[in-house]
DNA sequence: ACTGTTTGGTTACAGATGTAATCAAGGAGT
DNA sequence: ACTCCTTGATTACATCTGTAACCAAACAGT
């Protein structure tokens, strides 16, 4: 029953990035990156593991004297949950509407249209049968 | 000095769909489309029109008996924004890197990936010296 | 054993957000 | 003119979020 409904707040999306980066990893460890990235203080990492635990997002090891933690939640189920809600929400759950619309807005850089084209091209030929 | 950086909260985005359908509308109108699509008090809806007042979405004319509210904000304005926001935190602010990660997924439907590569090719052809 | 430092947990608190009750002014009916 | 309904404004309040102070257990040094 994996009841992957798990959203993340902005403040926590950090903390997750910090645990997809590597993990596990101890508390140390992960203060002192978002002390240094986000200048948090200790004690507000500590909070948002708390709250990412709870949430299930994150799950901690106290063997031994250094407890640990882990990232349960995987980046690509939690992006694509951002992913579902951000589209549904603007983009009536459509890609092609996004990228027109930024198309529109020139906001793609020229490799992002030649990256996207060529990913296209590819799909649309191995399409066949799929 | 047009400060667009107005964010839009879920429950703002539904007000503001209301007004960009159709718009400007009578507080009346408003309130009772938010009410059958969404089953929200009066009040709420009113409430929510005078935040986006304040946050400059949304303007108002009181002439005459009947107040009426019109989006200053344009549809397309507010999800650049959201774009950007969405995009950034999840996918390094990368398009691509978004359909990539939905293809893998499988997240993405063949008449979507057909659109898409359209669109694509067009832009690609014309690119010329854009 | 005693004290100072790590380190994690608990509590706190302000601001944002969702949601609505309540209040007050303007009209409509009689 | 008086009452009642409409309609917008104000106030309220719980939850969520960001952020951190404060407390307690574990550990290290002497």
């Amino acid at each position: 029953m994996a009841k992957e409904h798990i959203n993340l707040t902005e403040a926590e999306w950090s903390v997750m990035e910090c645990l997809w980066e590597h993990s596990p990893r101890t508390g140390r460890e992960i203060t002192q990156e978002l002390e240094k990235i986000a200048g948090w203080n200790r004690s507000t990492t500590l909070t948002l593991l708390s709250r990412l635990e709870a949430k299930g997002a994150v799950s901690s090891n106290s063997e031994g004297s250094k407890k640990t933690f882990s990232a349960v939640l995987k980046r690509e189920d939690a992006a694509m949950r951002e992913t579902e809600d951000f589209l549904s929400r603007v983009y009536k759950g459509s890609v092609s509407l996004l990228v027109s619309a930024m198309t529109k807005k020139k906001a793609l850089s020229k490799t992002e249209i030649q990256e996207l084209y060529a990913m296209l091209k590819e799909l649309e030929g191995g399409e066949e049968d799929a």
